[in-house]
DNA sequence: AAGTCCATGTGACAAATGTCATTTTCTTTC
DNA sequence: GAAAGAAAATGACATTTGTCACATGGACTT
């Protein structure tokens, strides 16, 4: 397996390449930048590309969605230091095979393996920043500092899957004027205006 | 390493152990079930759990879930014969550390050390199933099939955003008239009966 | 020029929605 | 059992929404 990696910190540059080497694997170059990280997966088109997200210059992300639109079968494999959540879910959109932690030694080179054998790795606690994931959704954790009642949470379920006014109220037995009543509260709790407002927050909340 | 395996089909389970042996890592005991599942974990405590999804009695999921709420560090690894999107999401809420595919024999040995050192591993188009990441989104991917034109997708993340008829008219300089009309299409185009519906469409869709 | 297509508008209508003030109905508590 | 407080319902109202049939006007054939 041969494999490029870039990161713009030489210490950490060095510890990679001395781990990845012990553990049998092939480190063909090292970059320092995302231009870097073009150009040497140009010139050796290895079996994964390695890359910090953050660096001076060109990031990783960009860099991997340049190769990865001239090469599609491309495996990119990210570094970061600490879980910066947000580039998550953007690394992965660009079509990245993974997100490990630099911090994590013994990890790397199975990390490395499993990219190898096509599958798609995370670090630790990775996987939890991904928006569909996090629990939050089993009850009014998303309004938990709206002090929204359970009955409203309900109603807002419901609307949030497409019911009308009157399908709530048979769903819940209470009147049409009942659900209105409820919703009209829970769009002045929220300071939203209708019920459409109201999907878009609780889609878009807790992403 | 040692681990426990269980999936219903004898074949694969066999298969499965003599790969996973053949890599060098201990198969302690093998179950037919979800309950296999709970009881051989609590009797070998593997260092992971390696578990159809699908089984006759108790699901992997449901197993899984009562073991990881005893032992919260418990490493649970789904297999699936071919991605069944709909489970996905379900697995990792509930703390598995990853989802591969039984049919990918190199993979399943790494995506095991690579589990064990931590990491969480996805079988090859797993992660793109996970409705945060699935790159449609660009523009009218989502509707690509349904033949929604330029200025309707348009109308649609303008709703999707909660604006108004109104607001959208203003945005679009158009009349609220000619708004209510493409809404109308669309909704017929979709089959969806108002525009609360299309906003949840709209999310849930790609997911 | 007549014809057609397409985007945009209009007007009219029924239904759904959101807001409010006011009642009714339960449950709890003293 | 009366008082107090939720929870649920009502009725009235203005708005918004969705549907539909029918203009209007430009752009592009022929």
């Amino acid at each position: 397996m041969r494999i490029v990696i870039v990161d713009d910190d030489d210490i950490v540059l060095l510890s990679l390449k001395t781990i990845i080497e012990a553990g049998g694997i092939d480190v063909v170059a090292t970059g320092k930048s995302g231009t870097d990280a073009i150009s040497l997966y140009e010139s050796h088109t290895p079996d994964i590309l390695l890359s910090d997200i953050r660096m001076e210059g060109m990031d990783g992300i960009t860099a991997a969605a340049h190769i990865l639109e001239k090469h599609t079968d491309a495996k990119v494999l990210f570094l970061t230091t600490f879980s910066d959540d947000e580039y998550v879910v953007n690394a992965l959109k660009c079509g990245a095979k993974g997100y490990i932690l630099k911090q994590d030694f013994e990890g790397i080179v199975p990390a490395l393996q499993a990219v190898f054998s096509g599958q798609s790795v995370f670090g630790g606690e990775i996987v939890n920043k991904l928006p569909s994931i996090s629990t939050k959704d089993t009850k009014a954790e998303k309004f938990d500092d709206k002090d929204i009642t359970e009955k409203e949470y309900e109603i807002i379920t419901l609307v949030a899957n497409g019911l009308n006014n009157h399908e709530i109220a048979e769903k819940l037995y209470l009147s049409e004027g009942t659900v209105r009543n409820y919703l009209s509260n829970i769009l002045d709790k929220l300071s939203l205006r209708d019920r459409t407002q109201l999907v878009v927050y609780y889609y878009q909340s807790q992403g």
